[in-house]
DNA sequence: CAATTCACGGCAACCGATTGCCTCACCGAT
DNA sequence: ATCGGTGAGGCAATCGGTTGCCGTGAATTG
């Protein structure tokens, strides 16, 4: 009677709150408040019949309301650059377990590719969540740093000054890359370029140039390219007016597009030409021939990168200094193979044919 | 002097509010809110006022706040199973156009294939969010009717009575692979499981079934697997054991998985067998051979989601008869061929010979 | 036995924005 | 001169928890 028919109700009647709880169970409602977050303070007794209450009536607490009186919603964010990029699938899984281990919920945003967007998603969250973990960002640093300003942010794959970053071992990646691709003989590598805007981009290939240099390796750079499958297609063309038998790629994307686009001109690989790739997505094991690529710990990477965050929130400052470098690895497999001076093994190889270059 | 080294507070002295605005605009807190919620309702003259004041305080709108007094935080969750299944990067996509279109933001949520995790992450989304978009779920279609009664929820490829619907369409989809196959000859085609749980996986083998009768195609079905690559590979030994020269698989990376798993047995596709997967993800473009494979108009699915869960968060009540349906198409690759008789095809198919199926 | 501590629960003031209602000034119209 | 209408702004309640402070009765202590 007193019920309000609940077909009747848009989406059931106002939810029950802890005044509610406390009419029902004979208590203040400052007491329901506590005997849910304040474990001891209450009488064991009293705790029991307001959780029994609770449950009956059906109650849950107003996260709007306990984040407005605490200044705290439990959220961190994390924002990616592009859903679709299988690249950072692990990262929000580990960044998603290491949150949720501390009671803390993962939001996502995804900023595809576009700084405005990234932009925008971050006003937003900046104001709406706890932390912000950046699992690379297309914004300038100083951009980066006045977010930091406002919020604990922890930034991956880019290094900011001021700011508390988390990045892969690019140096020691492209060192593993052109010692593996030295190792098969190759004597001329050509880097496939991401993004000019991408940190690790510049990173990867620099020390490619570095560690070629050491290894008396002659190395040169094509790009920049957007880093997807298309981006490595286009790569191809481009490729191919100066081939070499090794190329080192930013991503996995670009170096799979690159081996698309190659097999189209009657390229071969690993035959003609050994491919390497950066980051392992899942892909690189799927496609033929499977994708030989710079790994880098990505799970770990989310997970201390959240950890870091949450540090932050709950204590102080993080520490600022260094960045953290996580280590990689070279997982070998079919797209890199000996260097082959023999031109026989090229079956349908015309253009390879008319390029000035042994491969 | 009065104020705070802003190096000395953690992350900046606490926010400015509309009371800071108020008092050095020298009007009332309301005035302020009205400024920016209302126009027209505060004079032009003091609205601009207002604003360049908050301009120079930096003045944010705290969200928190405002959810708490309006009911209302702007966001929609949209809830998926697994961020690393590529399939759901464009519903996300298309969700998160229709509701920034809307002024709206989504957050995302990874359910990790829990059905666990998935609850959980359902549990803080219905009170945080304003409506959900469950693409895909595990849970059961009472649990969701429960939450449907709470918050506005569309479900995605899966129908659940009483709750606002949208899937894909499945039949006419398997009927085009059957077609398909039955054109190029073949007579006999196996069906690759996904999650038993999973309501498409339902439709798909039912509707296969359907269509494989009338075409008079016989079919017979293996599984369950887990959707993806792994379990593709596990199929192709059970498949081995009774092959036919036609395959569909639940989805792509189950087919995908096939193929890989087939490839290492000496079985050749599409020489030996004809694979067909389903979802069209961005990798079936990627694989050798290219996947021939049920497209579905991912990206729209995911607007008209959102643009659904929108209206019912504004209007009453969703439609919840009949689930929208959405057309598909098959794209035709390379992992589909005329079926071969000819027994010489087969270089390395000793397991296949033993066969007592004629393929 | 008096003094003090302690456990337990209630009161009420927040958190920051929104909004219904009221007031006041000023307008033209009667 | 009076009245109704209207534009502009302020007051204060409200959303639902949280938490500092206080009061009470009981237990502990010297």
């Amino acid at each position: 009677m007193a019920e309000p028919n609940v077909l009747d109700v848009p989406w059931g009647p106002r939810a029950v709150t802890i005044y509610d709880v406390a009419r029902h169970a004979g208590v203040a409602p400052s007491t329901v408040s506590r005997a849910f977050s304040r474990p001891g303070r209450v009488n064991a007794a009293t705790a029991e019949r307001i959780r029994r209450v609770a449950d009956e009536l059906g109650y849950r607490a107003n996260p709007v309301a306990r984040a407005l009186s605490t200044a705290r919603t439990n959220m961190i964010a994390v924002i990616i650059l592009d859903i679709a990029n299988p690249f950072y699938a692990e990262i929000v899984r580990g960044a998603q377990a290491a949150a949720a281990a501390a009671g803390y919920t993962v939001v996502l945003a995804d900023a595809q590719e576009s700084d405005r967007l990234e932009r925008s998603a971050l006003e937003r969250a900046v104001t709406a969540v706890d932390g912000i973990v950046l699992a690379s960002s297309r914004m300038s640093d100083s951009a980066i740093r006045m977010i930091s300003k406002q919020k604990p942010v922890v930034v991956l794959n880019r290094a900011v000054v001021d700011v508390p970053c988390l990045v892969t071992d690019n140096a020691r990646g492209a060192r593993h890359a052109a010692e593996h691709l030295g190792a098969l003989g190759h004597e001329h590598v050509t880097y496939v370029a991401g993004p000019e805007a991408s940190w690790a981009d510049g990173m990867r290939w620099w020390s490619l140039r570095e560690a070629a240099a050491q290894l008396s390796l002659r190395v040169r750079r094509i790009g920049p390219f957007t880093p997807d499958v298309r981006g490595g297609v286009q790569a191809a063309e481009q490729f191919q007016a100066q081939p070499t038998s090794a190329v080192v790629a930013y991503n996995d994307q670009l170096a799979i597009g690159l081996i698309r686009g190659l097999a189209g001109r009657g390229i071969r690989v690993p035959g003609d030409v050994s491919v390497v790739g950066f980051d392992n997505i899942a892909a690189a094991n799927l496609v033929t021939p499977g994708l030989t690529t710079v790994a880098a710990p990505l799970y770990t990477q989310g997970v201390t990168a959240a950890r870091h965050v949450l540090g932050m929130i709950e204590g102080g400052r993080g520490r600022t200094g260094q960045p953290g470098v996580l280590p990689v690895r070279l997982v070998v497999r079919d797209s890199t193979a000996e260097r082959h001076r023999d031109v026989r093994q090229r079956r349908r190889g015309p253009a390879l044919a008319a390029s000035p270059l042994a491969l």
